[in-house]
DNA sequence: TACAACCATGAAGTATACTTCACAGTTTGT
DNA sequence: ACAAACTGTGAAGTATACTTCATGGTTGTA
């Protein structure tokens, strides 16, 4: 259970970053009862998985409500068994999509290399 | 040698989305001087190749700005050699992250689909 | 007990990537 | 020749994803 500057320090993240994917529903803190003075956030291991998560697929182009999608098919949201599968089966087809589309990538970018290298194009 | 319909017909793209590529210097169209009456922009097809490169780098997280970058570096622009080399060997490097990105989630999307289909979790 | 360091909230600002609109001229088909 | 369809330009609007700012309360420490 720890505070929200020391998670941002975890995950490498911006404090605000942390609090605008919680306004948008990707995790959400815990507000600690028998602490009465103040009404701090406190983030568990849970939103850490999800943090590195949401950065993973970040980086290989996914928005923040498609992985809202996942997150909530992993963690429950009362969905169904199967609406749940649903969505997984379509981020890994999507998944694949992006690999060949990488794939395809590289080898463009290999063989325009090597025409520089080699000084023809 | 298409106008600009033509293209975003093969390319599958709307009209100003290729305008707006083309305001952000990706690529450039040609105006035939002999045609006195007009000034229609017409496109070669490396201004297909550039725009399915653009969608296919697009799909994987690239931003406009760094696809830019690749592109200046295949279709010259008085780089130099090296210049040229650095920003193509960056996008591979990145490329290769984006592929252990891509693999990490799909292992954890797999998993997660596992313990869902299994009731576990 | 001063004061830096941390917490929360809401609103406004920024960057990227489009999309839509308004307006005007050009080309094509019947 | 007339309308539909296409062309161009510039400006404004939208969505996403943050980032910054202003304000005010809380906590830890010398």
């Amino acid at each position: 259970m720890k505070l929200i500057s020391q998670l941002a320090k975890e995950v490498d993240l911006p404090v605000a970053t942390i609090r605008f994917y919680e306004k948008k529903g990707l995790f959400s803190s815990i507000t600690k009862e028998d602490v009465t003075t103040n009404n701090y956030a406190y983030y568990d291991e849970e939103v850490i998985d999800k943090l590195r998560f949401i950065q993973m697929a970040k980086a290989v182009g996914f928005t923040l409500s498609e992985i809202k999608e996942v997150i909530d098919a992993w963690y429950e949201k009362q969905l169904t068994k199967k609406a749940k599968l649903d969505v997984l089966n379509l981020k890994l087809k999507q998944l694949d999509a992006k690999m060949n589309e990488l794939k395809a990538m590289k080898k463009q970018i290999s063989l325009c290399k090597y025409n520089i290298e080699h000084d023809l194009s």
